[in-house]
DNA sequence: TAGTGGTCTAGACCACCGA
DNA sequence: CGGTGGTCTAGACCACTAG
């Protein structure tokens, strides 16, 4: 059918990643031990790879051999909330658990989720705060099952949520999808982050994969619009 | 210095760019030529091409050639005003010329210019229309001497301003840099698209380039912002 | 030292384009 | 038809990493 070697050479790779057979953080079989196992000849391999490394799926390390890249989420939309004009770098924004309970998910949730509706959920609320100043606040669901037990106030919720998942349940994120609006703020959401009801705040609905396309959180976050710059270039 | 051939190879074409020695559109020497004048092997040559090809500086057409890409504002963030959620795919956005004229330039917009303050400049300003709705309002200034003349009302200004400008004045846009954020609405654009002082309005800023890094047009759009929705990947 | 990826070369053959 | 890029191979040599 004409396809091209070194492209059957990617979707070997692409599937060993999608059926979780590798994992973000892995090393995967290196360049000549593909060429044998796939019968082709070690360039064609490098091409492959070089492919998917542009791709940003993969990343090579010299000496060492080539991973499957962790999802980068410098690259999150989230990131353009900072502390204003100030020419000074992207101070972390530390986050606050303020609530969080299992509770079945509303109709539009659920169907976010990818789930039957009515489906038990885990929500999660945390403000995002520069030093003392709340900035935003993050609106979370996820399958109560894939989080059994998360909802015990006991267990500390960290600033990096996905890796405390990945370590407790062992589901990696794999990707994400973010879509981003602007809007009036709503009364809650103003009085979380100090600002008045009506006021610009910037919205950012996040869609969380894990392996094989499944979703395992919608996330919704709203941030003060004086806090938020998104920069581009075009070519 | 280490340098590898191919990024000689890299730079060289890179610099063929830059200094306008080939312009968007162009074809640029086959991968045969530049190994003879370069003298490395066409595989190097193909190796610094297909870097820059992943980098969208140039594309190939296989029987033809490669060629230098052209600035592909279908990324730009403008094209995420839309027909809100309506699903139909993206309607264009008409553009209605409201002012123009030559005037001195203000210290903050001679500032994004790089120019001396008080350079004569050439103001236009325009209103994005979907169908008869205005969606968003575009605040333009460029430098008066690259575009002389364009202050005449009898010259038509269409929708793609750039092209227009490329072909009357021979300044190809190059790259540009945009920068996202909202706000409430001034009273003027409020006005213009029809929404209330105070509203939520999404605000681009645009700076244009032209060859050799030099900026020709600084912009902003502001925008009905529950007109506006921008999606990512992250991987 | 053995194994990994990184660079560079040389050449064969194919697919597409335009004159 | 000749010239362009597209695929694929084979192999030499280098640079980095780990044990």
């Amino acid at each position: 059918m004409g396809k091209p070697l070194y492209r059957v050479v990617e979707d070997h790779i692409r599937n060993l990643i999608n059926t979780g057979k590798l994992v973000p953080g892995d090393l995967i079989p290196s360049e000549s031990q593909l060429a044998k196992a796939l019968d082709v000849s070690p360039g064609t391999v490098k091409k492959a790879i070089t492919n998917l490394v542009w791709e940003k799926l993969l990343f090579r390390h010299q000496g060492k051999g080539t991973y499957v890249s962790r999802v980068d989420f410098e690259k999150s939309l989230f990131q353009f909330f900072s502390y204003g004009d100030a020419e000074g770098r992207s101070i972390r924004i530390h986050k606050t658990t303020t609530d969080r309970r299992r509770q079945e998910g509303s109709a539009a949730i659920c169907k976010r989720l990818g789930v039957e509706p009515g489906t038990e959920l885990l929500y999660i609320e945390r403000v995002g705060l520069i030093g003392e100043q709340p900035i935003l606040v993050e609106y979370s669901w996820w399958p109560a099952s894939v989080v059994p037990g998360l909802e015990d106030e006991r267990v500390h919720i960290p600033d990096f949520l996905y890796a405390m998942v990945l370590n407790r349940y062992g589901v990696p994120v794999v990707r994400a999808q973010e879509t981003l609006t602007a809007e009036a703020a709503d009364e809650t959401t103003a009085r979380m982050i100090g600002i008045e009801p009506g006021t610009p705040v910037v919205v950012l609905k996040r869609v969380t994969y894990t392996t094989g396309d499944r979703i395992v959180e919608v996330r919704t976050t709203k941030g003060r619009a004086d806090r938020f710059s998104y920069k581009t270039e075009i070519r």
